[in-house]
DNA sequence: TCTTTCTGGTCAAAGGTCGG
DNA sequence: CCCGACCTTTGACCAGAAAG
């Protein structure tokens, strides 16, 4: 905000106009930007980064709670205007950005409530509840982890796809239609993504390599069931990949690949996987949620060792690492009280089944493509891809 | 905010009436004259000492713009009596005077404050532990009422094909290796399925409609949108009512339909849907879950009415039953305390992926049969299944 | 002990309300 | 309608407590 008129009572004041040059700020002690509204921030609070306005917000709403239920019919969008959001939406962001309610103290003037060292009596568990806190905990912080893992690698991957194309750029030209498919020019569309297609599928799957190794399971899990795993799973990555991605580009009726190109596949008809952008566009998942998809789907393999043909030992194992992470989303969902969290999750959940068929859809074009030496996939491709 | 009136409507400490025995106020906290009209002033607003009703009349002249213009040929002279100046006038003052347009903040959520007029009882009728209480019961009674139409219309079923065979004795024979598949009566095993495919999958399309009539929302959708979710659900009804019943059965390797005849493809490799079975048999859904998931996937139609091609009434209907059937399996999961029960939704849910795969791999075989006369199908059979 | 960092509390100044 | 007295909400600043 631009306010601060308060302690300038004293002086002179000169009313700060326009072009006041009291807004030179030489940020002195900004450490960042506020992860919930974007102002500037000048330290952390509640476990995040946020600013003061946030901060104090927060703290009011945990304490004298109130207004915990959005009126609007379509909840306001915080993500980009907090502050403007209603306050029971704008509190739900707080959550959602991580803020924790443990870290708020009882009232400071109690006697008695102050810490002894490295031991907050302030909150003295009961040994039982101690056990479960800490385990939700433990579960919280494990989907927190896995959240910024895949971020950070799906950033790297868009920075060395941007040393190509901006990919942005590309998708707003083609909401304006200079990309858009017709009949025209629409042997020149493929010719053009011929690379594109090669490109962004390396990157992508060298992508699911490098994450993957993050996993700490799968250190556990023998060579050959890695591999196995990886293949079962490589198709559905793409197409969650291009999903989220379309999705985010908020483009209809195209299927964006992760560098901003289109890809029909025929003119009159849209391939069938970009039937799944729809349901990822409107569920807008969150970041939380998309992980933990995708860790379903990487260790979903079935109900018995025999039939996923997977070890007994990374069966178990896998299988664990799943419900683990079930648990782990549904401790975020009530950790940042999300209203109807099973209704959410199922629905998260069968987007499965949409991926899988848009996957084999995929599969059947590229395999066209490749067939027909539309398309040249490097070695990696090869072997994730098409089973070589 | 619905609240913060307690302490102003409680005791009316203030509003000094004009014969109020403090008349002689030193007003505390007026701070002096406002710069624009002269009246006492409690503090400064936009920049500059101001009275409440500059500082509002400015707010409302910057936000809804109008009257610009003064309408007097010699303009009203504001300076030494502002507050009967025109708004124009008025308003012009306020900017000599000082007033910053950029002290005006964004507005706020009109929602939160909203108070409905003739100030409602300030207690708001909660959504009191009552409502919730009867709403959890709502939905137990929902999914109890659900697993009992589901259970008596397939026990029908049963009855209806013992008239035949006896089901469970035959699959015991199986298991004993009286009817176990092999090279040398292949072809005899075929012929003597083809009548049994045909009526058993009859029974269990006639079934199905049977049960889809007990569900209330079907009430509420087009005779063409029925047709439309039936065929689409069909193939997997029939995976369902399969894959219980082999799981039930409890043998390994070979997979039955509802009469307990068995249905291997080919001798060495057994059918893409024998896969489902062993899931099921592990799982070991229990009523309530069998009958959710079936509505899960009949109700699941994708993110947005265009691509799941239903009407909009229909799109919004059937996944908000979706939705309440969800909310009701996780109340029966609380009502019976199972353990960690999100993890078992997910694997639930997660069921439906390898239905899907296992109804495309069994309408290919079916389809097989059909076109080279092994099996012949009956009307219904055909709508239903062959897009007949 | 001194500094850093984060806590809760404060209050001037925003915005909204609803009889007049 | 507009006006403005009155109310709630906001956030920059402050002092104090833990941690280093």
């Amino acid at each position: 905000m631009e306010m601060g008129y308060s302690d300038s009572g004293g002086q002179l004041e000169q009313a700060p106009g326009p072009g006041s040059p009291v807004e030179v700020k030489p940020e002195k002690g900004i450490i960042g930007n506020c992860l919930i509204c974007g102002e500037p921030s000048t330290g952390k609070h509640y476990g995040i980064v946020a600013c003061l306005g946030c901060k104090t917000f927060f703290r009011r709403a945990v304490v004298q709670r109130q207004d915990t239920v959005c009126k609007l019919e379509t909840p306001c969008e915080p993500k980009l205007m907090a502050r403007k959001a209603c306050r029971a939406c704008r509190y739900r962001r707080c959550l959602e950005c991580g803020m924790s309610k443990e870290a708020l103290q009882p009232r400071r003037d109690l006697i008695g409530c102050r810490r002894i060292r490295n031991r907050p009596n302030w909150a003295v568990p009961p040994p039982n509840v101690m056990t479960e806190e800490v385990s939700k905990n433990a579960l919280l912080s494990l989907i927190e982890r896995l959240t910024s893992c895949d971020e950070r690698i799906r950033n790297k991957k868009f920075e060395i796809l941007r040393s190509k194309q901006e990919a942005l750029g590309l998708a707003n030209a083609i909401k304006e239609g200079i990309c858009k498919p017709n009949v025209d020019h629409h042997s020149k569309l493929m010719i053009m993504l011929a690379s594109d297609i090669s490109n962004t599928t390396q990157t992508d799957l060298l992508t699911l390599l490098e994450w993957i190794k993050t996993l700490p399971v799968f250190k556990l899990i023998s060579q050959k069931d890695k591999e196995l795993l990886l293949k079962r799973f490589a198709w559905n990555h793409l197409i969650i990949e291009c999903g989220t991605f379309t999705a985010a580009a908020n483009v209809d009726d195209v299927w964006l690949i992760s560098n901003g190109t289109c890809m029909p596949r025929n003119v009159e008809k849209l391939p069938e996987e970009s039937k799944v952008a729809a349901p990822l566009r409107q569920l807008k998942l969150m970041p939380q949620e998309l992980v933990a998809l995708r860790i379903i789907m990487l260790m979903n393999c079935g109900g018995t060792p025999e039939y996923s043909g997977l070890e007994e030992q990374t069966h178990k194992v896998t299988l664990a690492f799943r419900d683990k992470v079930i648990a782990a989303l549904f401790a975020h969902y009530e950790h940042i009280e999300y209203p109807n969290f099973p209704e959410r999750f199922g629905s998260v959940i069968l987007m499965t089944s949409g991926i899988t068929s848009a996957a084999s859809a995929m599969l059947e074009s590229y395999q066209v493509m490749r067939l027909f030496k539309i398309v040249s996939f490097d070695l990696i491709s090869q072997q994730l891809l098409f089973n070589g």
